[in-house]
RNA sequence: GCAGGGGUAGCCAAGCCAGGUCUACGGCGCUGGAUUCAGGGUCCAGUCCUUUAGGGGUUCGGGGGUUCGAAUCCCCUCCCCUGCACCA
């Protein structure tokens, strides 16, 4: 057994001693990698040790080439929820306090610290064995620690207040209004975390039509502003208390819950009366200025909006549904004063055309769905069908005025904004499903904050400047491409501010911190200066400073004098931004696409416009044993847990070979312990290797060539698999089908001799290719082969063209197939074989062969010109019959062979004969039979079933006995 | 709804862009055998059905089409996942 954990301390104790991965500008290429930096908020898991395995593993394999490979690291301290966290801690939310001290082995007394953000975060970051820091140095990554930063350092800060001073003065950052979640007992707004229920519930815009009865306001809620015009009547539920109140110096009628809605959401509220509904009166419509009657309708919640509805019975179900009630109980209505005659005259106005639906989309489905009560809960369902096929579809009808033939997905705003623009509408923000609740078991509100600060991403101007710097990276996978161009295309005004949470404050409005997505876009560039900053009173930086290295704006000289901060430090970060920048590749998750990488891409255009980003890596999501990971609930393994037990090497290699980046991730058990004992094989089989005796020069015979070649042609697919962060695929060829190779070489192999010089040169590469995936194994054994240098700073290995040999590998590919086929029928018969003879084809069935390949592979073809050509050419005396059948096989076989093999098949000119006569030592012990080959034609051959005239070219005939 | 991704044998998963070498890489699991053999490890073999001569049949969400030939191309359809903003 292997004991991993000393191999990986005496490297990376090695490492470190020697500072391999501490770089500065020299002459060699560049080549600058960083992975989104961590939030801190809880441990460093599997999940975050396969996001930082995949740069470390290019940056290894770029370090290899000859590129000076920088790559640092960082740790996320801004935003609310480590803030949470921590508050969390302070309330002793048990569920929490329980995850921190059973799950992280946290003790009870010290819990008191983790009320403090600073603290909590630095804990996870670098302190505990739980931390970032620690895992990554677990895991041997090739990072240069010297640049760490956390975006709290007072350097960070000022950096970040340089950046928005450049945004600031471009314009880019405007006011603005913006609803948030509210917790009205709190006093603040609350995030997912805070919610006691409602996760993830989306924000809706409703659009409030004012129907007018008499002084009064009825703003009717609706999500579908253009159906105005399909109007029949107005709902209001009767088991409902209705009030009025004067709302912008209207008197609006709305449902009581409604009040404190409409007063967070910036209107002007003021005391609120009961109002009496008199069902017997008539409203007039906006915009329509049609008289509809009130009716009654259980299905209108006082909780949602206004409590106030709309009727458009033939494009909503609900509305339908309600209808029909209200027409079969006239007589009920006649009581609340409802004239029933207007009731029965009402049908429903059809205003949307919709291919596939008739008059009324909404009936329609109603019918379909066998819908006949407003309480039915399919209606839900009725509805989101026909809103749905509605808006994508249909469009407005010929008779709506000023918006013919208008796509409903148009019409919608369109008419919104000329209701608004008349003051006949307004807005209301509503939750797209309720109750939400906050922790403190108030229930949420939506609340306009009015000073929002925001990044104006739609600015034309910045927006063509991102794009055309996305339109030159590299994205991997490409696929994630028409993401970015939907994001850039859909993006704009971001509320870039907070007034909670830890980071630096906003410069022009103090009161404001930058918010965690707004201070993490270019800290890219901070990296290649961070060692130096360090170095600096943080209080002598100013923007000057950064002008200069960035953009080589003013006098080193000059700044120096003003700072303080000598003028050779100026110099060595501008030198040290020139020779990093632009990053070549930045790797991050795929759901950070929508903000993260696309603002990265912003804020490079508009402030280091020169070094536009080279590439994109966005990875797929982690999951443990097919359950989403979890810090805060602890369904994670800590990498502190994972190297303990299996060591770095199997962690990183695992990580790496079980998807594609791109690709989700499951972190499997018992896979993972599979991986361990085949690294363990693996090193029980270099050992074996490294310790063979000798190492004379020797003919390579077929077997070695083939192995060559077969090395070769993984080095090349491992080579190509790295350029494009294809680290499974790399995996693939460096380790199982090396390892599968090697296992059938070693059975295969010539002589001893051969066997021991070919075994040790495929050693040398194989370290080689796998240095960049498991570093601290590779050393060891590199070590141990005799080398005095560090494989992780030695020499990629170079693709050997000329010993890839196609030839050698159809041939041993042939042999295999024979051996496959002598053992299927061995299988299938009775009797108990004790030898196989193989009859090869003789030539002239290769001349026929050669010829039928030429007609073959047109298509259609005369079978019969083809017989009687081969024949007269050949000069042959069989039976036609006999002829026929072989011919017929050969067409056959050929047909179902493609047209690459076939050209591979004319160049290499196989001799089976002495392919076989050379593999029947190895078939013998494969097969546990003795092995005789002949010629078809060999009149001296063992063959007492005549089986030989049946063996076509490739597929010799077989006889067991 | 919008955008993106995906459905492959017991499970995970490759292949699909550039149609034939695909019963379909690899791994896990399972079965059998070997091993100075502890039911552990390692090694070998098998793992859709069927077959006493290398054969045959049925498979790649469902349906249809193109082609000599489709997991791969085209059309339709069903289902699943992710993101959609103040959450990093």
């Amino acid at each position: 057994m292997v004991n991993w954990q000393d191999i990986d301390k005496k490297w990376q104790d090695a490492w470190r001693e020697d500072q391999l991965f501490e770089v500065e500008p020299d002459k060699r290429p560049k080549w600058y990698v960083t992975a989104a930096f961590p939030y801190v908020s809880g441990p460093c898991h599997v999940g975050h040790g396969r996001t930082y395995t995949i740069p470390d593993v290019i940056a290894r394999f770029k370090r290899m080439q000859g590129f000076n490979v920088l790559f640092p690291m960082g740790y996320h301290f801004t935003g609310t929820p480590i803030v949470g966290a921590a508050k969390r801690v302070a309330s002793r939310d048990t569920k929490f306090i329980n995850v921190l001290t059973e799950r992280y082995g946290i003790p009870e007394e010290s819990l008191k610290d983790f009320e403090n953000p600073h603290f909590y975060a630095n804990y996870f970051a670098r302190e505990s064995d739980l931390s970032y820091r620690k895992g990554m140095e677990w895991l041997g990554f090739s990072i240069d620690w010297r640049r760490e930063l956390t975006t709290v350092d007072p350097h960070y800060s000022k950096f970040i207040t340089w950046q928005y001073h450049k945004l600031w003065d471009a314009g880019l950052i405007v006011k603005g209004k913006h609803p948030v979640k509210w917790c009205t007992s709190d006093g603040n707004p609350v995030t997912d975390h805070d919610l006691l229920e409602g996760e993830g519930v989306e924000t809706v815009e409703f659009t409030l039509l004012k129907y007018r009865l008499g002084d009064y306001v009825l703003p009717a809620a609706t999500l579908r502003p253009e159906t105005v015009f399909g109007v029949t009547n107005l709902w209001l539920n009767p088991n409902v208390n209705y009030v009025a109140v004067q709302v912008d110096g209207e008197s609006w009628v709305v449902s009581e819950p409604a009040i404190e809605k409409l007063r967070q959401q910036g209107y002007n509220v003021g005391e609120a009366k009961p109002f009496k509904i008199d069902f017997s009166q008539e409203v007039e419509v906006p915009l329509t200025h049609k008289k509809v009657p009130i009716l009654p309708a259980v299905f209108v919640d006082e909780n949602n909006a206004t409590g106030v509805v709309g009727s458009v019975p033939a494009h909503a179900p609900y509305d339908y549904i309600a209808l029909i009630e209200a027409q079969q109980q006239v007589d009920l209505l006649a009581h609340s004063g409802i004239d029933p005659q207007k009731v029965m005259k009402l049908e429903p106005i059809s205003l949307i055309e919709v291919p596939g639906f008739g008059e009324s989309p909404a009936i329609d489905v109603v019918n379909k769905m066998g819908i006949k009560r407003q309480t039915d809960h399919k209606l839900e369902q009725a509805t989101a069908e026909v809103y749905r096929n509605e808006f994508a579809k249909g469009k407005m009808r010929s008779w709506v005025q000023g918006y013919e033939d208008m796509p409903v997905s148009e019409a919608k705003t369109a008419v919104r904004e000329e209701m608004l623009a008349d003051k006949e509408a307004a807005t209301m923000y509503e939750f797209a499903s309720r109750p939400v609740t906050c922790r403190c078991g108030t229930p949420v509100v939506i609340k306009i904050v009015e000073d929002q600060w925001f990044l104006n991403y739609a600015d034309e101007t910045w927006k063509s400047k991102a794009k055309k710097c996305l339109a030159s990276m590299k994205l991997i996978p490409p696929e994630s491409r028409a993401q970015f161009e939907h994001t850039m295309d859909w993006l704009h005004e971001w509320p870039c501010t907070r007034k909670i949470g830890m980071g630096t404050p906003a410069h022009w409005d103090p009161g404001w911190i930058i918010e965690s997505l707004s201070d993490s876009t270019i800290y890219m560039a901070y990296y290649t200066i961070s060692h130096i900053l360090k170095t600096v009173e943080a209080g002598s930086l100013n923007d000057a400073v950064f002008d200069y290295v960035f953009d080589a704006k003013g006098d080193a000289g000059k700044i120096s004098a003003d700072t303080g901060i000598e003028k050779g430090k100026l110099e060595q970060m501008r030198k040290e931004f020139e020779y990093w920048y632009p990053l070549d590749y930045r790797v991050s998750a795929n759901e950070l696409i929508p903000n993260h990488l696309t603002f990265h891409i912003f804020h490079h255009a508009q402030l280091l416009p020169k070094y536009c980003p080279r590439g994109i890596v966005s990875f797929g999501i982690a999951i443990l044993e097919g359950q989403k990971m979890s810090s805060s609930k602890g369904n994670i393994i800590a990498i502190n847990e994972a190297v303990k037990k299996y060591g770095a090497d199997t962690v990183r290699i695992y990580l790496m070979s079980v998807s594609e980046p791109w690709q989700d991730m499951d972190w499997k058990t018992s896979e993972v312990e599979a991986m361990q004992r085949s690294l363990d094989r693996f090193y029980s089989l270099a050992e074996e290797i490294i310790a063979m005796p000798g190492e004379g020069a020797t003919a390579m015979g077929q077997p070695e060539r083939w192995m060559l070649s077969r090395l070769q042609t993984h080095v090349k697919a491992a080579t190509e698999a790295l350029e494009a962060f294809e680290t499974r695929r790399a995996v693939q060829h460096s380790f199982f089908m090396i390892m599968q190779d090697v296992r059938r070489y070693m059975k295969r192999a010539s002589t001893p001799e051969a066997r021991t010089k070919t075994l040790k040169n495929v050693l040398d590469v194989w370290l080689r290719l796998l240095a960049p995936f498991t570093p601290h194994t590779c050393e060891e054994l590199w070590e141990r082969l005799g080398n005095d240098n560090f494989i992780s700073s030695t020499e990629w290995p170079a693709v050997e063209e000329k010993k890839i040999d196609r030839g050698v590998e159809f041939s041993e590919d042939y042999v295999t197939r024979v051996i496959e086929d002598i053992a299927k029928i061995k299988k299938v018969i009775k009797a108990k074989p004790t030898k196989v003879c193989v009859y090869v084809a003789q030539d002239w069935k290769w001349k026929a062969y050669l010829k039928v390949m030429e007609k073959v592979r047109g298509g259609k073809f005369d079978f019969g010109a083809l017989l009687k050509g081969v024949e007269s050419e050949l000069g042959l005396r069989l039976h036609k019959a006999d002829l026929s059948k072989l011919l017929q096989q050969m067409v056959a076989s050929l047909r179902e062979t493609a047209e690459e093999k076939i050209e591979l098949i004319k160049g290499v000119k196989i001799d089976e004969f002495s392919v076989l006569e050379e593999a029947s030592d190895f078939m013998r012990d494969q097969l546990g039979l003795q092995v005789m080959v002949f010629i078809s034609d060999d009149q001296a051959r063992f063959d007492p079933e005549n089986r030989a005239v049946g063996s076509i070219p490739l597929r010799p005939a077989i006889y067991l006995g």
